[in-house]
RNA sequence: GGGCAAGUGGCGGAAUUGGUAUACGCGCUAGUCUUAGGAACUAGUACCGCAAGGUUUAAGAGUUCGAGUCUCUUCUUGCCCA
C-alpha cells in the first residue's frame, strides 16, 4: 500500500496556505466567514480545533463555490487570567499575552486553516484599543453611554467586580467567597435605550438557530403591565407600583418596595430597619440569588390606601425581593397568585384573597394551601372585573386605571443597561477624566490612545490603576487645569463588541474601520462559535452595531451577524483511580475490553461519564500531540465525523487512528488510479450517474452543515472508486472524477485534497464541480413494494415510470405475486419513484 | 418551578422531511496474507427463528393506505431561565 508522510505534506502545503488566501475580485459574491476569536490561554485546546476547523470548512467551501471570502483570526487578549498569571508568575501581563499568541498561532497554522493572517488584531495592542477609546467617546456624546450607580456583585477577596454570570450559586466564579451587593459609580453603556429594536429584529435573523434567539428574546424579557399609584395613609405622599397582573388588583394585600425606594428616607432613622437593608445587601444581585435567599420583609408601619376599596388598608413592607431598577421598585402583593407573595403573605400573617377560581362553586382555602393558584380561570372578589378571564380582565383593569387617572399600561424590560467599569488593570483604559469641580468629561480625541502603564504592581489587592502612583493625574488640555484619570477600565466584552467591524480594514490608522470596506464585508454571513455566548457577546454586539450605525448613517448595516452556527463541545470520558482523584487519559491503560488500571501500580480505574474536556477533571487531549502523531487532516476529519456539529462530540483515539487510517486509503487510491492499466469504458455512464449522485448530495449537505454525514458519503465514495478498479471503467473517467472528489476533499483534509490534486496533475483551478445535468438523473430507481403498507420487496424500476408499468413490473417479482394470487385487491396506493402499496382484503 | 430540545443496535450516529428504519464509522467475531504494522484484505454483526417468516425507533394511545418523523399522555436525559 502506497503511504502518504503527513508530517512532510502538511508542511509544505503549510507555505501554500501562507501566501495564498480565499480572496477574488469585488465583482464576485462576497462571503465574510467568521469564528469567534480565541483569548490567548497558551495553548489551544480541542473546542478551538472544532471551531475553527467548521469555519474552515464553510470558508473555503464557499471559496470554491465562486466567493470572495474573508476569513479572518485575531485575539481577545484583555482580561483577568493575564494579571492572575503575572501575579503567579512574575511575568507581565502584556509579556504572557504575546507569549500565548505565538504559540497559539503556530497551532493554529498546524491546522492548516485558510485564514488571512495579514488581518490578525489583538484587542490588547494599542492599535486597536485606541479605536474602542474613540467609539466610546462618540458613544458618550450620543448618550449611550452614562454613569450610574447600580449595585454590583461585589467579589470580596478579588476586590472586584463580577458579571451575573461570573456568580454561581451566590460565589465567586473564581474565589468561591460569597458575593457582596456593593453600590459603586459604574460606567454604563444605554442598552435597553435599543431593547425593543434588539428585541423585534430578532424576526431578521432567519439563518440563526431558533434557540439563541429564543434565549435572547427571553433575556431582554418584555412584559407589559400596568403602573398603578398608591396613596400613603400617614404621609401625602404615593408609592407608583409596576405589575404584569393588574386583574388581581382585588387581592392585593400588601405593598412591597425596595430597600432603595425614596420612601425608605422616612424610616431611615429607625435603627433596625438600618440593619435590616445591611442583611440585604449580603445577598448578591442575580436573579437567582435573590430568588434562592429567603424572603425577608421589614414592615414600615406604614399603609396605603387600595385604590378600588373605599377605607381598605394595605400594610407597606421594605422587602429583600423587589430592585428598584426594575419596574418602579414597588409592587403589590397578591398571595392568592403568586408564590413569592404566598410565601411572604404567610410569613407575615397577611390577608389572602383569592380573586381568580378555577370552579367557582369551590372557593380555595388558602390557609390550608402552600401553593398559590396561577393558571387561568375567571375573576371573582373584585367587583368590576368579575367574571372576567384573566386577558380580559387585564385589559377592563388598566383602562379602569387609565381613566381614574391613577395609572396607565407600562411596558417593561427585564434587559439592564450594560455596566463596563472593571477595577482592573489588564483592560482598554476608560478615555474620561474627572476635574477638580467634579465634572465628568472624556479626554480629547487626539490625545488617544490612553495607554497602560508599563509598570504596575499586581500583587497589591484593589484597582491596579488606582494604586498606580503617577498615571491618573493628568491635565484638562481644554483649561490646562490638573485632572484625575478614570482608573477603572473596560469589561472585556466591549472589546469583541466590533472586532468583526475592525477586521474590514484592521490596518486603518486613523479611524476604527473604513466605511466602505465596512459597508463592502458586512454583515457576516457566517458566524461559528459556542452557545455560551448565545445572549451577552452576540446581544452586546447587536447593540454595538446599531450604535455605531446611529452615530454613522452612511453604515448600512444594522444586524452584524446574518448566519449563525452554535458548535456543541468536545468531550471525553473521565478517569478516577481508587482513592477517587482524577486520572488523565495517559495514566491509565486498557486490561482487557472493559476495564482500565493504572499504569504505575495497575490499580483498578473508574471510568466515569464523557464530559466536556476540562483541566480540572483531567479529561483533556492536546491537539498538538495529535496533530503531531495522526496529523492535521486525520484530526480535521475524526472531530467532524463523529457527531453532527452542534451536538456534543466525544473524542476517541480510536476514532482519530481509524480516521488516519482512511486517509492513507485514499491517498493509496489515487496511486492505484494513477498507476491503473486502461480498459474499455462500457462502464463509465453507470458510474459518473453515481459519482454525480453523491456530489449532489454532498453539496447539499454542506449548506445544512452536516458534516458527519458529508464523511459517512465520503467513505461511499471511496467504495465506489475502488469497486470501479475491478470494473470496465476508462482511466480518464476514473482520473476525471477522482479529482472533482479531492476538489470536494479541499475543505475538510486541505493538505491531502492539495497534495493529491498536485500527482494527479491539476495544479491551478480549484471550482466546486458543477453537477453536470443528465447525471444527476438517476435511469434506475428502486421502489418499495408494500401489501397492507408493509414492505414485502424493494425492486428497481426506470426513473418516472408511471403506475400502469410500475404494478407490471411489481407483479413480475415472484414474492410479491405469490402473496397476492392469494387475495383480493381492494385498492392500490401508488407514490411515483417511491412506493407501491396493495391493500388486500 | 417555567421554557426549549432530545430519546433509534454494544457505541457515535443516518433516514431524501409522512413513503425501503438501522446508511456510514467505531467496536466485536471468524478467516486470509506477510514488508509483524498505529497494518491490509474477505465475510458476519438490531432482536426472535433451522427456515419460511415475524418483531423492533423510551412507554402507551391516536390520525393515516403508510409514522422514527404528525397529535395527546407518561417516563427519562440535557440545556436555558428561575
Amino acid at each position: 500500500m502506497e503511504r502518504v508522510n503527513f508530517q512532510l505534506i502538511e508542511k509544505k502545503w503549510q507555505l501554500f496556505f501562507n501566501n495564498k488566501n480565499l480572496y477574488r475580485s469585488k465583482s464576485d459574491p462576497k462571503f465574510y466567514c467568521l469564528e469567534m476569536f480565541p483569548y490567548p490561554s497558551g495553548k489551544i485546546h480541542m473546542g478551538h480545533v472544532r471551531n475553527y476547523t467548521i469555519g474552515d470548512v464553510i470558508a473555503r467551501f464557499k471559496y470554491l463555490n465562486g466567493y470572495n471570502v474573508l476569513h479572518p483570526m485575531g485575539w481577545d487578549s484583555f482580561g483577568l487570567p493575564a494579571e492572575n498569571a503575572a501575579r503567579e508568575n512574575n511575568l507581565h501581563p502584556k509579556k504572557w499575552t504575546e507569549k500565548n499568541i505565538a504559540q497559539m498561532k503556530k497551532q493554529l497554522k498546524m491546522l492548516g486553516l485558510s485564514i488571512d493572517w495579514d488581518l490578525e488584531i489583538s484587542t490588547c495592542d494599542e492599535s486597536y484599543y485606541k479605536h474602542q477609546q474613540e467609539l466610546f467617546i462618540d458613544f458618550f456624546n450620543k448618550g449611550y453611554v452614562s454613569r450610574k450607580a447600580n449595585y454590583v456583585n461585589w467579589d470580596p477577596v478579588e476586590q472586584t467586580v463580577l458579571a451575573n454570570e461570573q456568580v454561581i450559586n451566590g460565589m465567586g466564579w473564581r474565589s468561591g467567597a460569597p458575593v457582596e451587593r456593593k453600590k459603586l459609580s459604574q460606567w454604563v453603556f444605554n442598552i435597553t435605550k435599543f431593547a425593543n429594536e434588539l428585541l423585534d429584529d430578532l424576526n431578521l435573523l432567519k439563518d440563526w438557530p431558533e434557540k439563541v434567539k429564543l434565549m435572547q428574546k427571553n433575556w431582554i424579557g418584555k412584559s407589559t403591565g400596568c403602573e398603578i399609584d398608591f396613596e400613603i395613609f400617614e404621609i401625602k405622599e404615593k408609592i407608583k407600583i409596576f405589575t404584569t397582573r393588574p386583574d388581581t388588583i382585588f387581592g392585593a394585600s400588601f405593598l412591597a418596595i425596595s430597600i432603595d425606594h425614596p420612601i425608605c428616607n422616612h424610616i431611615e432613622s429607625k435603627n433596625n430597619f438600618i440593619k435590616f437593608k445591611e442583611e440585604c445587601l449580603k445577598v448578591g444581585t442575580t436573579e437567582e440569588a435573590l430568588a434562592v435567599a429567603e424572603k425577608k420583609g421589614y414592615n414600615t408601619g406604614l399603609f396605603a390606601c387600595h385604590p378600588f376599596i373605599k377605607d381598605k388598608k394595605i400594610p407597606i413592607f421594605v422587602a429583600n425581593f423587589v430592585l428598584m431598577d426594575y419596574g418602579s421598585g414597588a409592587i403589590f402583593g397578591c398571595p392568592a397568585h403568586d408564590q413569592r407573595d404566598l410565601d411572604f403573605a404567610k410569613k407575615y400573617n397577611l390577608e389572602i384573597i383569592e380573586v381568580v377560581t378555577e370552579n367557582k362553586n369551590k372557593p380555595k382555602n388558602f390557609t390550608n394551601i402552600t401553593e398559590a393558584y396561577t393558571a387561568d380561570g375567571l375573576i371573582v372578589n373584585s367587583d368590576f372585573l368579575n367574571g372576567l378571564d384573566i386577558d380580559a380582565a387585564k385589559i377592563k383593569a388598566i383602562e379602569i386605571i387609565t381613566k381614574k387617572n391613577i395609572g396607565q399600561q407600562k411596558i417593561s424590560f427585564r434587559l439592564k443597561d450594560w455596566s463596563v467599569s472593571r477595577q482592573r488593570y489588564w483592560g482598554c483604559p476608560i478615555p474620561m477624566i474627572y476635574l477638580e469641580d467634579g465634572t465628568v468629561v472624556p479626554v480629547a480625541k487626539d490625545e488617544l490612545p490612553i495607554t497602560l502603564p508599563e509598570e504596575v504592581s499586581l500583587k497589591k489587592g484593589g484597582n491596579p490603576l488606582a494604586n498606580h502612583p503617577t498615571w491618573k493625574n493628568t491635565v484638562h488640555k481644554k483649561t490646562g487645569k490638573p485632572a484625575i484619570r478614570e482608573t477603572d477600565t473596560l469589561d472585556t466584552f466591549v472589546d469583541s463588541s466590533w472586532y468583526f467591524m475592525r477586521f474590514c480594514s484592521p490596518k486603518n490608522k486613523k479611524e476604527p474601520f473604513d466605511i466602505q470596506d465596512l459597508n463592502y464585508w458586512l454583515p457576516v454571513d457566517q458566524y461559528v462559535g459556542g452557545v455560551e455566548h448565545a445572549i451577552l457577546h452576540l446581544l452586546y454586539s447587536r447593540f454595538f452595531m446599531r450604535a455605531i450605525q446611529k452615530n454613522n448613517t452612511k453604515i448600512n448595516t444594522t444586524e452584524p451577524f446574518k448566519g449563525l452556527f452554535t458548535q456543541g463541545m468536545v468531550c471525553h470520558e473521565t478517569y478516577k483511580d481508587t482513592n477517587g482523584k482524577w486520572l488523565s487519559p495517559e495514566e491509565i491503560e486498557a486490561k482487557d475490553i472493559n476495564a482500565f488500571v493504572k499504569i504505575t501500580d495497575k490499580t483498578k480505574v473508574t471510568v466515569g461519564a464523557s464530559e466536556s474536556m476540562s483541566k480540572s477533571k483531567k479529561n483533556v487531549i492536546d491537539p498538538e500531540s495529535m496533530i503531531n502523531s495522526y496529523g492535521a487532516d486525520a484530526v480535521r476529519w475524526f472531530i467532524l465525523s463523529d457527531s453532527p456539529p452542534e451536538k456534543d462530540v466525544q473524542w476517541s483515539n480510536q476514532g482519530v487512528n481509524s480516521a488516519y487510517k482512511f486517509l492513507q486509503k485514499l491517498y493509496n487510491l489515487t496511486h492505484l488510479i494513477i498507476n491503473h492499466k486502461d480498459t474499455k469504458d462500457s462502464k463509465d455512464t453507470d458510474f459518473e450517474i453515481k459519482f454525480n449522485n453523491y456530489i449532489f448530495k454532498i453539496t447539499d449537505l454542506i449548506n445544512n452543515f452536516q458534516f458527519n454525514v458529508v464523511v459517512a458519503n465520503i467513505y461511499s465514495v471511496y467504495t465506489l472508486f475502488n469497486s470501479a478498479l475491478n470494473e470496465e471503467i476508462s482511466n480518464v473517467c476514473l482520473k476525471k472524477n477522482l479529482s472533482k472528489l479531492m476538489t470536494v476533499l479541499i475543505p475538510f483534509t486541505p493538505h491531502l485534497a492539495y497534495e493529491c490534486l498536485e500527482q494527479l496533475g491539476v495544479t491551478s483551478v480549484y471550482n466546486w464541480p458543477s453537477v453536470e445535468g443528465g447525471f444527476s438523473i438517476n435511469e434506475k430507481i428502486k421502489i418499495a413494494i408494500q401489501i397492507n403498507g408493509k414492505t414485502k420487496e424493494v425492486i428497481e424500476v426506470k426513473k418516472d415510470l408511471d403506475e400502469e408499468n410500475a404494478i407490471i413490473e411489481s407483479k413480475k417479482n415472484k414474492k410479491i405475486y405469490d402473496q397476492l394470487i392469494k387475495k383480493e385487491i381492494k385498492k392500490t396506493i401508488f407514490v411515483k419513484n417511491k412506493i407501491i402499496n396493495y391493500l388486500t382484503k
